[in-house]
DNA sequence: GATGAATGAGTATTCATTCAT
DNA sequence: TATGAATGAATACTCATTCAT
């Protein structure tokens, strides 16, 4: 829709994305005016617009950030650790990092606001992150679980289970227990 | 806080309620304003004002219909087959009536915002209400799975799972396999 | 211009400018409503305007009673010690007592504004108050000052002093010496 | 509290100023709008925002202005005056300058309501402002009744009587002898 | 006599967006 | 490249007033 990648002055936007991703988490979304997302790159509103033609155009480029964080987090966890943890361990780590990380949950949950309003550039964004992390959790599990035939029906539980977590993280029900949860996923035959 | 439930005229804060649900699950919260909401309801914005003094003081009793539709639904399913059925089906038509709903899902990411964003009454409300629903479904699953004793920990997966579900529908996810995921969930040992 | 003293209900209308005159002294004008005033009074809003067929028309019933209020304070002192107390004594007390009220300042303030405010009934009120208190004053001084003719103009200076002093008052100067300034304006030859 | 003179836009600034007064003196504070301000000196609602972050800061300048401008006719009539008239002279044209200007005067009431509402920083500014008049006056008065030891006292009463002149002047009261109460103010021993 | 309900015009404030320089 | 200035439409909320019962 908007004008994105426009391969000019990709530190600048780099700049501007990291700051907004910043006091995106520490404000929350309905209350960062692009006012604030300009003063806290250090740069005037006018040339926010010069980077970014629309607030959705910027909005687009956060999510894809977000994303790419997250989908490091997993990769850290899942990759790093498969060969040398057992899957309830695994599964334990990535549920305590993603859910306890509440400022990028606030950010997650604004972003995902957006995309339902309507923005269906963003929508399909989500979509194909929640592959992207699908296929890493599936990989993942298969290299710990190398017998089981039901892993990809776990990591859709898993997966589907772990953004209901960061929602009732963020709402602060701090009653879940999660390494049981973790042990009875994984505790499958 | 706010002065709710003041049992004067009950009839016009149910219909303000009922449109107001009703335009806020068809446009979405943000793009919702007092003024929609009063045109909806076919009243004037002073008189919006003379029966809630504030918009929290709406969005609460706006979400605490909400909530109730959500726990009727879950208790006509849930209690109602709950001798007929095997968890299997019950715990699918769970998946599937509640998350097929869409317009019900935006709201209910709507309210969620705003609990998040600072609104500690709402908060409390979906913490009651995740605990009102993880009875409910404990309740359900121990009638159906007697000898059980895990029965706990697989509510917390699967109440965890179907917010998560939710969210998944509401950005077009169309791929969830409810029914193996539900196979799976009462599947355990 | 409003229909006043309609001789009926006198009792409830003297109920109303009580808690009018309470509520008014206690929150300041601007931030009292005819709500807030009703509510103080124990009626509704609907009975207000059944006594007073609008905001004016009250706002010049509350003046009137707040003028006699005055004028009853400046009756107790001056008429009252005028034989026993020397002059300085009296206008001393004077000061204080009118300057010190500040509470019915504040309301004095918020008259005088509705009055400037192009109120043109409210105006002939507070020029006829003046001359009143002014003939008071003279009265009093001229029973102590027996000798002096210039008791005339001496009212007039004392009485905008105390005007002015009022308003001092209301803005927090604290720094008038006021029995001083008692003491010259009767020492004068 | 609020930022003011960021040496932004001093022109816009001036120009907004200047309009506020123009027609807050014509129209009285009550019955004017921001909106009022913003059509008065020609730009939108949006601009006067870019300039002042809140119509308490607007107010608060507005004030400034005004204080500056009575301090200015004062010090005009004060100091040029003192060495070539009387002291009567000099105090029945202040009298008549500063009550005459009937326009300004109900700015000043306007404004002294806005303090006397709660604003501490507008409150300051009128005692300060008081402050400086006491000198003003004190210094002119010194120079002319060299002899006098009572002249503090003097300005005080001349000071409080001014105020209250201008109240006043403000709901219609011609009646005042100014000249009189000039020469009886000078005329003390 | 008395009131609860309804209203509509008005209020300060916010904010994404545009544009001349 | 970069920005300061300007805007207008929108937002939540207030309040004097009206009126049917």
């Amino acid at each position: 829709m908007a004008a994105r990648s426009k391969n000019k002055g990709i530190d600048n936007r780099d700049n501007i994305l990291k700051n907004a991703r910043r006091i995106l988490q520490k404000k929350g979304g309905q209350n960062t005016s692009l006012a604030d997302i300009a003063r806290a790159a250090g740069i005037s509103k006018g040339t926010l617009y010069y980077y970014y033609s629309s607030k959705a155009d910027l909005i687009y480029d956060i999510t894809q950030d977000h994303m790419k964080s997250i989908t490091a987090t997993l990769l850290k966890t899942v990759e790093e650790k498969a060969d040398t943890e057992n899957a309830t361990d695994i599964m334990y780590l990535v549920y305590e990092t993603v859910i306890k990380a509440k400022a990028r949950g606030r950010l997650h949950l604004y972003l995902l606001q957006e995309a339902v309003l309507g923005n269906a550039e963003l929508q399909k964004r989500f979509q194909d992150a929640y592959s992207e992390w699908f296929d890493m959790i599936t990989t993942g599990l298969k290299r710990v679980l190398k017998e089981r035939t039901d892993v990809e029906i776990l990591a859709h539980v898993f997966l589907t289970s772990l953004t209901g977590g960061i929602i009732q993280q963020l709402i602060g029900n701090k009653s879940l227990p999660l390494k049981p949860m973790a042990q009875w996923l994984t505790g499958n035959s």
